[in-house]
DNA sequence: GAGTGGTCTAGACCACCGT
DNA sequence: CGGTGGTCTAGACCACTCT
């Protein structure tokens, strides 16, 4: 059943394999996972085990406990750690559910920056994307997205529909890679002439920029991105620990 | 010892007096703390609860961990939670040690949004600070903070340099109060003439306005905080989980 | 080797939820 | 009420660090 590194720990081998299942579909958004007990008799462990891995999947918000009910996997609402900014565009607090169109997609040459981030190693290649995130028409952001060739190669065949709306649910069902942390970093500078045409805004606009660096449970990056927003319509919100 | 609600879980209670030692001093930065069988004795409990105790404080940055070494009280250097942002004004990744500067400190009237965001009752009065982070001369960052006066209003007759450089510690040491998490909101906009005063920039400068609300372990929060820093200098870097 | 934290066990009892 | 997750125990053994 688990055909994890065993020097790994239990409790990370468990959490990575109720991970992957959830990934696979063989429990479902919404729905109630097997039981502690349960589980302690699958995986062939004590309770306190598979409660250290279920904390895990339960702070990185996978699933969510119920005391006395049970225990569900979570819907990735776009509210969650997945799609954690911004409500460009429109006052309020109506929630925005974007479209994502991605422009291009290709095998691409990458920066030393882009080779640092990945970690990726001299040779090897990597997947550039440019998407545009939408909203009732209006360009919100436009994010250049790499990713490494060795780990995500199939992406560049993969019907289009298939990546919509979100990234990360993507890399979990069809790549068993789920993203479990990341970090951003956050600046404001003038749009360059690409950048200006994509946002649909003159040449020159203060935008903001947000470079994220996409981690999974091994510490590994995962993704590289670069997302461009309009300055003056820009929020960003954030929970610090 | 513990003379906390007995409602509460122990390993809550027990996290919450070794947090309190710390800031009482019994446990200085940099020192071990007690071991986890020597804790387990102190407070008549299991190692497992006492681990249970000390995965939040670790998690919270307030103790590191050392396999085979101990456990040591974590030094708020500038590159932990306490002090998370910016690296303004110079280039590289030359640390900064910014002084702060406290301009103002009185009594006042919170507005509605103060009074919400610190859930002040309708009476209750506030502390508000304008203070500057600077680093060798130059202004980085304009600071207005706000305390409610019910927790924190010795804070007023205290000698200023018992709050400098950084708050956070001095809520500990002085009030118990640990700061364990905070939401923050990041925003552009033009500087206003108070702001662009104090930044010694022109007024209608791009500015960034970050919003923060530090909130500790019972989810009650302890201070509201609006800082604004020049647009084109400006770097935030974070961890998202 | 002695001492530390890290993992894991096999239970117990409690608090909460549904019927 | 039975079933669930939440807390807690009293150990065992392992991995790491320092001397």
């Amino acid at each position: 059943m688990i055909k994890a590194d065993p020097r790994l720990p239990r409790y990370q081998q468990i959490r990575d394999d109720i991970a992957a299942r959830i990934a696979r579909g063989e429990w479902k958004a919404g729905e109630a996972i097997a039981t502690e007990a349960e589980l302690s008799s699958i995986y062939g462990v004590a309770i306190g085990t598979i409660r250290r891995a279920i904390d895990e999947l339960a702070s990185d918000g996978v699933i969510e406990r119920a005391h006395g009910r049970g225990m569900f996997v979570r819907r990735a609402d776009f509210s969650t750690s997945l799609f954690r900014f911004f409500r460009l565009g429109s006052s309020g607090e109506r929630s925005i559910s974007p479209d994502s169109r991605i422009l291009s997609r290709s095998l691409a040459t990458p920066s030393d920056i882009v080779r640092d981030r990945l970690r990726l190693g001299p040779e090897d290649n990597a997947i550039r994307m440019i998407r545009l995130r939408t909203d009732g028409g209006k360009v919100l952001l436009r994010e250049e997205i790499w990713l490494s060739a060795t780990l995500f190669g199939p992406i560049l065949d993969m019907d289009i529909a298939m990546l919509t709306p979100l990234l990360y649910p993507a890399y979990e069902r069809h790549f068993g890679r789920i993203v479990a942390r990341a970090k951003e970093r956050l600046t404001v500078e003038t749009a360059d002439a690409n950048v200006a045409c994509d946002l649909e805004a003159p040449a020159g606009s203060s935008v903001v920029r947000i470079e994220r660096q996409a981690i999974d449970h091994a510490d590994h990056p995962l993704e590289w991105r670069t997302s461009h927003g309009l300055a003056d319509q820009f929020v960003y919100e954030v929970d610090v620990h």
